[in-house]
DNA sequence: ATTCCGATGGAGGACGACCG
DNA sequence: CGGTCGTCCTCCATCGGAAT
């Protein structure tokens, strides 16, 4: 949330204007403090920028901007609702690209609203799957791509991989598995196959503790010292180069954590799974998961 | 010596009135 | 219609005196 003075000097309009286009055209209506002082959130801070645009490069006067404004709004919104009928695939199409619209516009409140939206129609899993993984992966590609920016492609991860997090609280914990620790090395900046690998072991009762990508090397062993019952260590690489890196990191980890087990995954490792000397190389398709989950941990399930 | 508390003043925000 | 002015209000840092 931005105050009145951040915003005057984001968009280098005076606040008696703000506070004149808000009075006079409800142009945005920003929350306020106990003590009355306006807090600007992203989206209204958008919403003045595009109105001062309209004003300043196509001459439209503010009211006429402002009500253009409201136009636009009420056809996102109608757009949203429409989504909840038709068919099902073309849903997820259209929701993928609105949220992944509004992330890539930083509208953050926006796109929750949507995320939420789509949790209340169709259950987390199906949107993970269907909408949320695709938009990961959909700006991923679009930064290696040159079209999205760093700026963009970080944002919409950590919105994204924030409401993974928020969802991962919602699974039951079964204390007889060991303890999960799940992170991408130092230099691997693509998580979202770890991201759903935690998700799968999540769904299967284990505690995960979720270190993300670009994991340095003195975090994750001062983390191990911490946590007595971590039994499996899971590293996901998708960067063949750092494949030596990963391996002699794994057997340093080996004696800080004797008793864990270790499991690799990610593209480096798809052509050539030998390559890892871990207990277990997982690679695609997440079918096998299951079953490679249920002949691991089977004993252990019998309560 | 340190902590607490009320008084004071400057900076900045809110809002109605005003002006071109 | 839309920007600016004038006045009042709030916040906050600072200071000095009282209490511990």
């Amino acid at each position: 949330m931005y105050s009145i003075k951040q915003v005057v000097e984001m968009l280098d309009i005076p606040s008696v204007t703000l506070r004149a286009w808000e009075n006079r055209y409800q142009a945005v209506t920003p929350e306020r403090t106990e003590s009355g002082y306006r807090l600007y959130s992203h989206e209204n801070v958008e919403d003045l920028r595009w109105l001062k645009e309209q004003t300043e490069q196509q001459g439209v006067s503010i009211s006429h901007a402002v009500r253009m404004l409201k136009a636009r709004k009420e056809k996102q919104l109608d757009d949203t609702l429409s989504v909840a009928s038709g068919n099902t695939q073309d849903a997820f199409e259209k929701m993928k690209e609105q949220i992944y619209n509004a992330l890539h516009d930083f509208q953050g409140e926006r796109a929750n609203a949507l995320i939420d939206f789509g949790l209340s129609l169709y259950g987390y899993e199906v949107m993970f799957h269907q909408v949320l993984v695709p938009i990961l992966i959909q700006v991923g590609d679009a930064w290696e791509a040159g079209i999205a920016t760093v700026a963009q492609e970080h944002y919409t991860t950590h919105m994204i991989s924030n409401r993974f997090y928020q969802i991962f609280h919602v699974f039951p914990v079964y204390s007889h598995l060991p303890k999960v620790l799940a992170f991408c090395p130092a230099g691997e900046h693509h998580q979202v196959g770890l991201l759903l690998f935690a998700l799968f072991l999540r769904k299967n009762g284990m505690e995960v503790i979720y270190l993300g990508a670009n994991t340095p090397e003195e975090g994750i062993i001062s983390m191990l010292e911490q946590q007595s019952r971590v039994g499996l260590i899971c590293l996901s690489i998708t960067d063949k180069e750092l494949i030596s890196f990963s391996e002699e990191l794994i057997e340093r980890l080996r004696i800080v954590c004797p008793g864990a087990k270790f499991l690799v995954g990610g593209k480096a490792y798809e052509r050539d799974p030998s390559l890892s000397k871990a207990d277990y190389v997982m690679t695609e398709p997440a079918e096998h998961w299951q079953a490679w989950f249920d002949h691991v941990f089977t004993s252990m399930r019998s309560k």
